[in-house]
RNA sequence: GGCCCUGUAGCUCAGCUGGAUAGAGCGCUUGCCUCCGGAGCAAGAAGUCGCAGGUUCGAAUCCUGCCAGGGUCACCA
């Protein structure tokens, strides 16, 4: 609806310019169709009249009224020119009325476009390597991109969700000589782990559960099979922990194929081919300073390894190569840095690099009991999903985990989170939705059903709370659709806060909103909004992966 | 030192890619359950948008500098 308009608006511009200055340079993208932040400002307000004051050299004022007298919309009721210059349109209430009914008919639809239609878009997040239980801090990342995974479905992508991740290496090599010690001691040996050793406890497990299995039967067991144990175990844990968030993945990718099949060497030549390597201090360099950026980075060690700079190429050109129209990396604040050096490499070796892009997200604190914790990775202390899992469940967790933009640090509150109480604002969501299942529930207990879509009394909708409500429902596929632009699943949430406050405002501000009453037509035609209120709560939770209870 | 993210109400954060009187949740004050769910609603107090310049009809938003917090800079992925 609001395209359509914003398309008519645009045909008035050009009308106007043509008429009065058909040489100006007019940005048309400067000119902004917007729902109105109050309702003395209309419907939608339209900032056209200011953009081009500057470019037909007249003003505001009176441009904007020959832009209002040269739109052709029969949706438009009236037209206002207010404050310096806006156009303020004011559209026919059956407009609105009309959302109640597309939203019925659109049911789970309702909400999903093909505004990206055709895009094939891969998702790349989680990406943690098998040496430990997933932390808080994976926990952002694992929900942020199954978030935005899902909105880019629900404008129409194909979305595939991959993991990456590297079982090969030193750190998987201590990992085994940490799981070998534990084993040893499990069976009541003398044995120390190794210096920088995993220490947490769950390889004391792991190794407790081999030794009940094996016995002694690993004591000469090979490197490799502890690091396959311990992999496998770790895994598993990942996985599962990933299966209580309600997450799965399309691909897991292992680093060390990129080393079986030569792409690492590849890449390296290609490289070094196009003239972006050389040589010095017994290292091999990204000549990065020539694309653009601001040094050199090493792309193999005096020692003969890679750094971990020359796969991750390699991988990106792989990703490239499989024909997706977009590639989303979320990545930490720790691994932000090196993209740039990534992307301008992979770019180098000839691939098409423009849809490469990264979701960042930054720490999360664990505040409990008024005091911050901070999530280190290299310290000791974190605190695994699994553990907060426990506590909060999924829902809760995922909410929290994407109500702050991402791009800003998250405390997550755990007393907060605990609450099962008005200050939680998940619950006033859920609670919203139960509240209108519940309206449900007892119309159908009295035998009112609604007749046919089509025949909805819905004129009988005239209160402002009912307009405002049937409003803010009809922005909801735009929200959408920004949100996805943005890959930001906090435009969500808040949205979806804000609808459930409107709604609790309607049923219980002492204006009489009863939906079930004498009056028939009445009844009918604010349950056609309760349902379509409640279907518009469910999609929004759906998309961040929380559930939407019936009774609470 | 270079680069990246952040600085908005007592706290945690929005602010729709430059718009009209800067918003929400929590906390605080005061009211509301003979009535479809009080996990709710109504009203109120609370802000030099980190600081200083600049760009223009108009800046929390864009540019520059500074201050503060976090991250990162081949031997950890």
């Amino acid at each position: 609806m609001r395209e359509d308009l914003e398309a008519r608006l645009l045909q008035a511009v050009a009308r106007v310019v043509r008429e009065l200055a058909p040489d100006a340079e007019v940005d048309l993208a400067a000119i902004s169709l917007v729902p109105a932040r109050s309702p003395e400002h209309g419907d939608y307000a339209c900032n056209a009249g200011l953009v081009l004051a500057k470019p037909l050299r007249s003003p505001p004022r009176l441009l904007a009224e020959k832009i209002a007298a040269a739109l052709d919309a029969p949706d438009v009721e009236r037209i206002e020119i207010a404050g310096p210059g806006f156009l303020n349109l004011y559209l026919a209430r059956e407009r609105w009325h009309q959302v109640v009914s597309r939203v019925l008919r659109a049911g789970e639809a309702w909400g999903r476009s093909d505004a990206s239609a055709g895009e094939t878009v891969q998702v790349e997040f989680v990406s943690a390597n098998p040496t430990g239980p997933l932390t808080i801090g994976h926990g952002r990342n694992a929900v942020i991109g199954d978030a935005v995974a899902r909105l880019f479905e629900a404008v129409g992508c194909k979305v595939t969700r991959e993991y990456y991740f590297n079982d090969g290496g030193r750190q998987m090599r201590v990992l085994a000589d940490s799981l070998r010690a534990r084993y040893e001691q499990a069976l009541g040996r003398e044995a120390e782990l190794p210096e920088d050793g995993y220490q947490g406890d769950y390889l004391v497990e792991i190794a407790r559960a081999l030794a009940d299995e094996q016995g002694e039967a690993w004591l000469d067991a090979e490197q490799d099979q502890f690091k396959k144990r311990a992999q496998d175990a770790i895994f598993a844990d990942i996985e599962s922990t990933l299966q209580r968030l309600g997450i799965s993945f399309d691909v897991y990718f292992n680093e060390a194929s990129l080393y079986e099949n030569g792409s690492i060497d590849e890449v390296l030549e290609s490289l070094r081919d196009a003239g972006f390597v050389y040589e010095g201090e017994g290292a091999v360099w990204l000549d990065s300073t020539h694309m653009d950026l601001d040094r050199d980075r090493v792309l193999v060690r005096s020692t003969g390894e890679p750094t971990y700079m020359l796969p991750d190429i390699a991988y990106h050109r792989e990703k490239v190569s499989r024909g997706f129209t977009r590639i989303i990396d979320v990545l930490g604040p720790d691994h932000i840095e090196q993209f740039p050096y990534v992307k301008a490499a992979t770019g180098a070796l000839g691939c098409d690099v423009a849809g490469l892009e990264v979701v960042m997200y930054q720490w999360v604190n664990l505040r409990s009991g008024g005091e911050i914790v901070k999530m280190s990775t290299r310290k000791a202390s974190f605190i695994t999903i699994d553990e907060v899992l426990d506590q909060v469940g999924s829902d809760v967790f995922r909410y929290f985990m994407v109500e702050r933009r991402a791009d800003t640090h998250l405390d997550f509150d755990l007393d907060l989170a605990r609450e099962r109480s008005d200050r939680n604002p998940v619950y006033k969501i859920q609670y919203a939705h139960a509240r209108l299942c519940s309206i449900e529930r007892k119309a159908s207990e009295r035998g009112v059903t609604l007749p046919p879509i089509d025949d909805l009394p819905l004129q009988r909708l005239d209160s402002p709370g009912e307009i405002e409500l049937a409003k803010r429902l009809g922005h909801f596929p735009d929200l959408v659709v920004h949100a996805a632009r943005a890959r930001e699943p906090q435009e969500v949430t808040r949205y979806l806060l804000d609808l459930a406050t409107a709604f609790h405002t309607y049923i219980s501000d002492g204006r009489g909103h009863r939906v079930l009453s004498e009056d028939a037509d009445l009844s009918h035609a604010r349950l056609a909004l309760v349902g379509a209120i409640r279907t518009t709560l469910a999609n929004g939770l759906a998309l961040l992966g929380i559930s939407a209870p019936e009774r609470m």
